[in-house]
DNA sequence: GTCTAATGCATAAGAACCTTATGTATTATA
DNA sequence: TATAATACATAAGGTTCTTATGCATTAGAC
């Protein structure tokens, strides 16, 4: 039963976190890179991932570039340098989540 | 800057283990409890907690039990059979959340 | 050769769940 | 004696998701 039935608004850092592990990425690259990292367990949606990504453009957190694949468009989104900061914040505030979660929940967490 | 800027979508998985750690407790106490946990980097709102209290019971996973302290009403809340069921389950949804969190974005996690 | 799936963008309606604000009342404390 | 804490509750509004739809190109199956 894939995606995990909420991204739970984690779907920005998700973006971000790939754009700078990537440098650039488009939509749909995005969306099968989810899949195949997850295991198809995370399904990132187009009608959350667009709205998301033209939110973050018009943040100035990430710049795009068009180019023709043949016929047919394809648009690239790059970090930009304050959306680089806000990654790095993102991914600390997600850490942040997680460890007061698991004292909240009073759970533990395995690692491999 | 507490609340996490979210529950993201975790407050019925919050209440239910603290339910099932507690036995019973009523909402004020619910708030309270998870303020001390995550020492005052979690607050959960009324207007967030009493719905969800309301759905629960009204989904079956939880059931009340109404006193008196005085001249003020305590509504105590108790898990059902279901809802024991129920925090399991949302328990390792929550961790394989995670799992899948730290696969996509690459991280690790430090545990104490 | 032609139909379907995959690639690739996008928007809109509706649902879920949160924040913020408000309301009421009792009890403890400064 | 006023304010903070305790204790319940609801409502308006915002964010972010799901689901549905739309359009067009390219690859692959039959």
């Amino acid at each position: 039963m894939p995606n995990t039935e909420q991204l739970r608004g984690n779907l920005q850092t998700i973006i971000l976190k790939l754009l700078a592990d990537s440098d650039k990425m488009y939509g749909y690259e995005i969306t099968q890179k989810v899949r195949d990292l997850s295991e198809g367990q995370m399904l990132v949606t187009e009608g959350a991932l667009y709205p998301t990504l033209h939110k973050l453009e018009a943040e100035g957190l990430v710049k795009t570039e068009t180019r023709m694949i043949g016929k047919r468009v394809r648009k690239y989104y790059r970090l930009t340098k304050s959306g680089h900061l806000s990654v790095r914040e993102k991914i600390e505030e997600f850490k942040e989540f997680i460890d007061i979660m698991v004292r909240v929940l009073n759970i533990k967490l395995m690692q491999a």
